[in-house]
DNA sequence: AAGAGGCCCTGATAGC
DNA sequence: TGCTATCAGGGCCTCT
């Protein structure tokens, strides 16, 4: 599911509802997830206040008052929901408790605060939740991830410097973290047809110009995506159960066959297997 | 040592 | 209807 965006969605919503707030309880259905929960996860984290939560590339990142940190990476299938404790089952949006969405199976791990509860839900369990001692800690666990698209490290000379030496197509560097964090299939697809770039060509040979529309649009796409609420194309729902919007805005992911949304363009978009994932593209604009 | 490929897991959907 | 196969937004591990 979940992409920069997508997490900075929830970490945006879920900012205004549990900050300052005590966690009074944890329970934990599954220990199995990505990372097995360690025994002593549920007294870490209880009695501790939430003071913010942060966020890098597609990991949210709980603060403690002790200054500790609680990692909370979505995988592909997970959400985070808010609800109302006193009464089970019973969601604080309306528009959520009717949804034929409520997820019942695979809630692993609840949080309670005084006036509400966050569930954490994950059906492929690909996420996890991490604890990490403080900031140092924190530091070294991103050590080895390339800067977002926002950030001012992506740029030019960066790009080139990384990508002169190495020998892989473009598409396979938008979704590898150690060069740049945040994207995934989705919007490395967006950004590559924004940029007219095919995504098999050899990232090396690509020209300055090249790389400097991918920086210009991943910041774009990304924008764009959060100001949409997001991507839903299948499980992604913010705390409050709803849906993004930014799907119904992709010009080529999961446009397979269907028609080149650029005016000019009379191009048809094709779907290939690139490095076991989806690649959509137009045959026509994207050179 | 970069790069390709397999694998973790469940659920939705397509095809027979 | 019910089976099997395929695919899904991520990232880590292993092998070459």
């Amino acid at each position: 599911m979940p992409e920069l965006p997508e997490v900075e969605i929830v970490r945006q919503s879920l900012s205004k509802k549990i900050i300052g707030k005590k966690i009074n309880k944890v329970l934990v259905r599954n220990r199995n997830l990505r990372l097995k929960l360690k025994s002593s996860f549920e007294n870490k984290l209880k009695s501790r206040f939430i003071v913010k939560i942060g966020r890098f590339s597609k990991y949210l990142i709980l603060e403690l008052e002790n200054k500790s940190y609680c990692i909370v990476h979505l995988g592909m299938s997970g959400t985070i929901h808010i609800t109302n404790n006193r009464q089970k089952n019973s969601f604080t949006n309306t528009s959520f408790y009717h949804s034929p969405n409520l997820p019942k199976k695979h809630n692993h791990i609840e949080l309670f605060f005084n006036d509400m509860k966050l569930i954490y839900n994950d059906p492929r369990r690909f996420g996890f939740f991490q604890l990490i001692k403080n900031k140092i800690d924190l530091k070294k666990r991103f050590k080895n991830f390339g800067p977002e698209p926002f950030n001012n490290k992506f740029n030019l000379s960066y790009l080139t410097k990384y990508l002169k030496k190495k020998n892989k197509n473009i598409k396979s560097f938008l979704l590898d973290q150690k060069f740049v964090s945040g994207i995934g299939n989705i919007y490395a697809n967006e950004i590559l047809y924004l940029s007219k770039i095919h995504p098999l060509r050899s990232a090396k040979n690509l020209t300055k110009f090249e790389y400097e529309k991918i920086i210009r649009n991943s910041k774009k796409v990304l924008n764009n995506a959060i100001q949409k609420g997001g991507s839903s194309i299948r499980d992604f729902k913010n705390i409050l159960g709803g849906t993004g919007q930014f799907q119904k805005e992709f010009k080529v992911y999961g446009r397979d066959k269907k028609s080149c949304k650029r005016q000019s363009c009379s191009g048809i978009i094709y779907k290939i297997i690139q490095a076991n994932r989806s690649t959509f593209y137009c045959q026509t604009c994207q050179k």
